[in-house]
DNA sequence: ATGAAAGCGCTAACAG
DNA sequence: CTGTTAGCGCTTTCAT
């Protein structure tokens, strides 16, 4: 049934000599190795994680932590992980604090921090000082990526240059009557984004001798039909933009969504550039600035990777990279 | 460091009865089980599941295998499984098999199948030989979720007869000139899903009397983009339907914009209906054919749960419900 | 290049 | 209600 002793008994050999032959350890026998794989496969041998991991104390799995899944973001940063973690042979856990239904303290302490995993990543997450403290005590490597997150080292995009880039770009384009559909504080995620990119806005927006509309910032939340009904509550109001910055491009789609329902024009009438590289962009002619999110992962995943195995850790990342995507969804101010 | 021990000698107690009281089990005095819970956190114990796994055999793990992770239904379905497993203390393990880069079958042997979860939920995936005869040498419970698997009992909802009611639903409203926006074999998914689908689709024509047209069974691949470009296509051709049936929500959304694009209305030229039930739906006004798959995750995640835990293998599943949600995408064909 | 022996940290009978 | 005694299956010095 299982065992590595039985591999050693069938083939005459120590369970020592086993062990190492199934991890190709230097100094065994090729020929060893060759007897021990046979025996391995034709005994149906499995290897027993748990055993492994008591005695070396490494769990070979990397936990991921999200505020929520379905955003389009968090799924393809855990591709970029996932991606890397398997071709290194570990497996990933995935912690998503929202089907804790509320209960984000037990998720953390049961689970989190149970020594089960080698390293942590955290998406877009901002700690209290308790979390924290508790994450510190924690011996393994891990990062936050998406947001900065104070007392973390983190790995994303600027997001208050890529909100002032984005702002800025309406602004050339002739624009002075701009609004920014944005978010609180997303589901749990506690996370910084939404005002740094709130920020960037106001900045551009500064620089330009603009001042701000305030009914011109609303909450998307992040989600389409957040971005959707901000847009069409903007599409009623005293007085309209006629350009918007999304703060993601979910949010860029549901106000393109609304303003054509409201019979206008995009870019004509109104312009809309977003924040991500979402797949469905190339479809609706969003122009956005995009970044990767999964090289984002697999970088994560690799600096990680490299720590458990004794590698110095990085103090801090300098900022992914953001590429400027034209398409049709901007262009100057009607009339 | 770490250690029931630590807390056996600083309680004077044994670790038999650390262990116990740790894990509340009856016969353990309020007491003592009060005085370990504090010496323990006092002591900053963090519980090895390496150890405890290797003692009991269990892992308090479930792994879900997905094909890909960024389609709607697939993350859905996660977060069903993943509150269900956090509820009972259990961790999730991930595999994404597109994430191996082709490499399908090292997933299979390399992680998959190590002792390391308890249960494993298969999506919308099927299996060759191979394949099946390794699963069936796995101890633990598994089941799949989405599409039939042949020699594997599955949970989901009856594609073939959604797909006959969709089509239904279009016929009864007097079209007779119906497409059907499909995909074939999911990237790496291997499902059966598409072919029940196209079936349904096929068999309601035929019960009507009417026959199919080739070239209206575009693939789709599942994808807004597919679903998008299919339409386009299907704009073009010498001779356009009137109605358009897609196997998913994403793919009637993509042909929904591309009917748009062509300045065509819907539903006033071209009604479309989907499947699924996502979120995007109620936005873009689709009329659909809704399913529940955070319920199907739970309904899994709580099976496999109750089999790990001993109970009888439930042998099958009956399928699960769909709702009706009519929405405005869908009317009578044009004059 | 291989073997022997001592754990890794916890659970599970079996006593008491 | 609590303590004793064995392991779970693998890795890892230390010998040989």
């Amino acid at each position: 049934m299982s065992g590595i002793q039985e591999i050693a008994v069938a083939t005459g050999l120590s369970k020592s000599t086993v062990s190492r032959a199934l991890r190709d350890l230097p100094s065994v026998a090729p020929a060893t190795v060759m007897a021990v794989r046979r025996m391995a496969d034709q005994l149906g041998y499995i290897p027993s994680s748990a055993a492994a991991g008591l005695a070396t104390g490494r769990n070979r799995t990397v936990g991921v932590v999200v505020p929520v899944i379905d955003r389009w973001f968090y799924i393809r940063v855990l591709e970029g992980i996932d991606a890397e973690l398997r071709r290194a042979g570990y497996d990933l856990i995935l912690f998503n604090l929202a089907g804790a239904a509320g209960d984000r303290g037990r998720v953390f302490h049961r689970s989190i921090l149970r020594k089960r995993v080698d390293a942590l990543v955290l998406l877009s997450l901002v700690f209290d000082e308790d979390e924290r403290e508790q994450l510190e005590l924690t011996e393994y490597p891990l990062l936050v990526i998406g947001g900065p997150a104070p007392g973390i080292r983190h790995l994303g995009i600027d997001d208050h240059q890529v909100a002032y880039r984005a702002t800025k770009y309406l602004l050339d384009l002739g624009h002075t009557r701009i609004a920014h559909i944005g978010g609180r504080d997303e589901a749990g995620a506690n996370s910084l984004v939404p005002g740094e990119r709130h920020e960037g806005y106001l900045d551009a927006l500064a620089d330009a001798g603009i001042a701000p509309v305030p009914e011109w910032s609303p909450n998307g939340e992040f989600t389409f039909a957040g971005g959707h009904d901000s847009m069409a509550r903007l599409l009623q109001g005293p007085s309209v933009p006629t350009a918007v910055f999304a703060a993601s491009d979910e949010m860029a789609f549901g106000a393109m969504v609304a303003i054509q329902k409201a019979g206008l024009r995009v870019p004509e009438d109104i312009s809309v550039v977003g924040i991500d590289g979402h797949a469905y962009g190339k479809t609706f002619g969003l122009t956005t600035f995009a970044q990767d999110p999964v090289a984002q992962g697999a970088r994560a995943a690799r600096v990680l990777l490299g720590e458990v195995a004794g590698q110095p850790a990085l103090p801090w990342f300098e900022p992914a990279p953001v590429t400027f995507v034209e398409r049709t969804s901007a262009g100057p101010p009607p009339n």
